[in-house]
RNA sequence: GGGCGCGUAGCUCAGCGGUAGAGCACUACGUUCACACCGUAGGGGUCGCAGGUUCGAACCCUGCCGCGCCCA
């Protein structure tokens, strides 16, 4: 152990302890009967499995009788017969010779004639059969089984809390390894005890009642689950056997051992988890700290308002041992040093005395509630304890809310006075590609080195952030992480391209000043890149940030800027040439800084390798600042220049596909009816359309010549002379689809303007972009219909 | 039984009041000098079902059906 640490535990528990909110009791708890050790509620997991319901007679005691009568929902008798036996069923008939009571509700007027007499418990020698009272408390459901239930104190959480209440003695049956006891006098005597008590009455003293094994001699050293088999056959022999049945039945499992935890009555430390828990509580409630999602405060808030004192000991050989010690009458010293208990000691008995420790240790999760500031030196007053607690955030999963952020928050609020962090982000699991979560009991895990081996740490890490939207698990399948690796290649390709051609880092670079229009485009669009993964990653949306990067990584920069710019690089402008080859530098940087947090290695590579041919690099990507990039860098001119570029070569590469215009052909295109503006642009841009859009020439042009395929943009008609090339009834029916399918828009369009509750009740930039776009689809509609008719009239 | 969440293109999932999206898969074409782990173009969805609110619903409300998780 951490020597730290293990101060800071120390310290921890004897102040909870001097403040009463540390404690030693004799309660149930989980016992793990493989590692024989106390368990918390949360290593426990309920598991249906098929099981047995089982239902007995316990006779009245005395051979007495009661009218036992059933009525339907009306009040109409269905039922009435005379009995001498209560009804109980149980899925655990071994714990039936631990039994103190049986219950029913106190509304259930079916057994009012027989509450508070005696029945017999069915199992075990027939000459000292134990007889126990029939009492009333809530807890019974009178719908569930028979409606009376067996309370058997020592072996189930519900009939704890009504042994407690209702003073029902709790008899343990089971030894730490859950097999039948062995201890104590032989059963006739030990019945004898048992027999006395109840005839008392009054609050039983608990450690005598624990001393008590009421497992008759020839059960006694047997399985639990062989007693059990044992006991359903003597009953059934016995005749006092109704019927069994087949049944699913929740049992709970330790989550490491795998075995039926048995609940058991132990000595253990405790918690007040309930005293604790209150400003925890209050520090989400107001605010100081939030859930992201904050959903998942419903799920901490559901668990701390009902939290149950918090079991610390644990039986085990590891661990931060209890600093508890006892004199030799079993009086306890709460020290942090043995040293300081043996004063205590001394000054409790006026003398010198022989102290024990307590053998048991601490649960993990009591020492990982400590973490936020006993790593940071607590309990000293560190530097780093001051500049660092509070902390911001916590990442972690939604299992761990109850685990461990409960706790830190607990123990920090109690000890710091502050909260141990502001947000806690909840991430998503990632389950397997079905759905299901890991385990390694299901063998369905993913080992992420292996996917790390095929794929690369940062297709990864790329891809669980792609996928962890908010609120939602990740089923991780290969294939995304695949395509995810494909990014990273194209990044690098992208970058090696540029190294290619000469783009080297110059750190002088403003990105207010390049001249070409496809520079400042990109800028601009660098800045609205960069807004919207700032915005994302601050909202903690990883997917959206991952999802903008990878569209403008790909989509933007490599698929038009870096094609805009090869003719400008191949070209004879000097000035152009070195411009661009900056901006390129320039973007690229963005992109990695961007990039980084998500693709850690390859963006880090690729800052080294550009600072190899450039100005060398000042330091590593890693300690690079996040960039702010002013929204003034958006230039909206050379934005609308760009953009007209783009559908004018998407829709040229589309008609030519549609009408099977072969890929290698180089064909002209004509501009028809443009303003001057637009003519300038085609002008400007020429080499660059007619590289990308593989044309023979453009030119702008009065009117479409005769066979000429078209399409409209904006205001103008964009011509492609195809007269030959191209069979016209291919191309009358491409332009019968457009249409088609722009009727079926004005339609919509129309109908909604023509609604006059839409008109007068939405609001007006709504309805004016609808009029806007009607008008510009009725526009290109007629375009559209006058080429049709062209062609029709050539067919 | 209580709580949380999910059902949108073949698959995995975004979107959560104003023209249905992405990745993968699929189809066609392509040896265009960064990249075939690529490029270009394309097909594919009564947004689980039924009501309701609204000028307008995948999105808000109610119910139902199916699925998952957590706590009893």
């Amino acid at each position: 152990m951490d020597e730290g640490l293990s101060r800071a535990v120390l310290k921890v528990f004897v102040a909870l302890y001097k403040e009463g909110l540390i404690y030693k009791d004799k309660r149930l708890v989980n016992w793990d009967p493989h590692f024989e050790t106390a368990i918390s509620d949360l290593e426990v997991e309920n598991r249906e499995v098929p099981g047995h319901m089982w239902h007995f007679k316990y006779p009245l005691a005395g051979g007495e009788t009661y009218e036992y009568v059933e009525k339907d929902e009306n009040g109409e008798i269905t039922l009435r017969e005379t009995r001498d036996y209560i009804s109980i069923a149980t899925t655990r008939p071994e714990t039936m010779l631990g039994d103190g009571a049986v219950a029913v509700h106190p509304s259930d007027e079916r057994y009012a004639p027989i509450v508070g007499k005696l029945c017999e418990i069915p199992a075990g020698p027939k000459a000292h059969r134990r007889l126990i009272p029939i009492i009333t408390d809530e807890y019974p459901d009178p719908e569930f089984g028979s409606g009376a239930v067996k309370i058997t104190g020592a072996h189930d959480f519900n009939d704890y809390a009504v042994a407690k209440r209702c003073d029902i003695p709790m008899y343990r049956l089971m030894d730490l390894q859950a097999n039948m006891r062995t201890d104590g006098a032989p059963y006739a005597e030990e019945a004898a005890k048992a027999k006395k008590i109840v005839e008392a009455g009054g609050t039983p003293d608990a450690q005598y009642v624990d001393g008590i094994n009421l497992v008759p001699d020839e059960y006694r050293g047997l399985a639990r689950f062989e007693a059990r088999k044992r006991v359903v056959a003597d009953i059934d022999a016995d005749g006092l056997m109704i019927t069994v049945e087949n049944k699913k039945i929740s049992q709970p499992f330790g989550d490491r051992s795998n075995v039926v935890i048995e609940p058991m009555l132990t000595d253990q430390w405790y918690v007040n988890a309930a005293e604790l828990a209150k400003p925890a509580i209050a520090a989400v409630e107001d605010g100081r700290t939030q859930f992201v999602p904050e959903n998942w405060s419903k799920t901490f808030f559901q668990w701390m308002r009902n939290i149950e004192p918090w079991c610390i000991s644990r039986q085990l050989w590891w661990g931060h041992r209890i600093p508890a010690w006892y004199g030799p009458d079993g009086h306890v010293f709460v020290e942090a040093t043995e040293a300081a208990a043996k004063n205590s000691a001394r000054k409790h008995y006026g003398h010198e005395e022989v102290l024990r420790q307590d053998e048991d240790v601490l649960d993990t999760w009591f020492s990982s509630g400590l973490w936020p500031f006993s790593t940071l030196g607590w309990p000293e007053k560190t530097a780093e304890l001051k500049r660092f607690y509070p902390t911001s955030t916590l990442v972690t999963a939604h299992d761990i809310i109850f685990f461990w952020v409960a706790r830190m928050m607990m123990l920090g609020m109690h000890f710091m006075g502050q909260v141990p962090f502001h947000e806690v982000y909840i991430h998503a699991l990632v389950r397997d590609a079905k759905g299901a979560k890991m385990s390694k009991s299901k063998g369905n895990t993913m080992d992420p080195l292996e996917l790390i081996d095929k794929f690369g740490a940062d297709a990864l890490r790329f891809t669980l952030a792609a996928m962890a939207a908010q609120g939602r698990d990740i089923k991780l399948s290969e294939q995304r992480i695949e395509g995810y690796r494909n990014f990273g290649t194209k990044l690098w390709n992208a970058a090696r391209f540029a190294q290619m051609n000469e783009c080297a880092v110059w750190d002088q670079y403003d990105p207010r000043t390049p001249q070409q229009t496809v520079n400042k485009w990109i800028v601009g669009e660098t800045a609205k890149a960069t807004a919207a993964v700032t915005r994302e990653l601050e909202a903690r949306r990883f997917n959206e940030a991952a999802g903008a990067l990878y569209k403008f990584v790909w989509n933007v920069f490599c698929d038009w800027y870096l094609e805009f710019i090869k003719p400008l690089l191949n070209g004879e402008d000097e000035a152009a040439k070195t411009e661009t080859r900056r901006t390129v530098a320039w973007v690229l940087d963005q992109v990695l800084i961007l990039l980084h947090p998500f693709m850690p290695f390859i963006t880090e590579e690729l800052w080294a390798r550009t600072g190899e041919y450039g100005q060398k690099r000042a330091g590593m990507l890693i300690s690079e600042t996040w960039p702010r990039l002013s929204e003034a860098l958006i230039d909206e001119a050379a934005e609308a220049e760009i953009d007209w570029m783009v559908k004018l070569i998407e829709e040229t590469r589309s008609t030519r596909s549609e009408l099977n215009v072969p890929a290698g052909a180089k064909i002209p295109l004509l501009l028809i009816g443009a303003d001057a503006a637009t003519e300038a642009r085609l002008e400007r841009y020429q080499d660059l359309i007619d590289r990308m859009a593989r044309l023979e020439y453009s030119t702008s042009a009065a009117e479409a010549p005769k066979g000429s395929v078209t399409f409209v943009l904006d205001s103008a008609t964009v011509a492609l002379p195809l007269e030959g090339v191209v069979d016209l009834p291919a191309e009358a029916a491409r332009l019968a689809k457009d249409i088609a399918k722009i009727d079926a828009e004005i339609a919509k369009m129309t109908a909604k303007l023509g609604n006059a509750d839409f008109v007068a009740k939405a609001p007006e930039e709504v309805v004016d972009e609808l009029r806007e776009r009607l008008a510009s689809e009725t526009a290109v509609r007629a375009k559209l219909a006058h080429a049709l008719a062209q062609i029709r009239g050539e067919a």
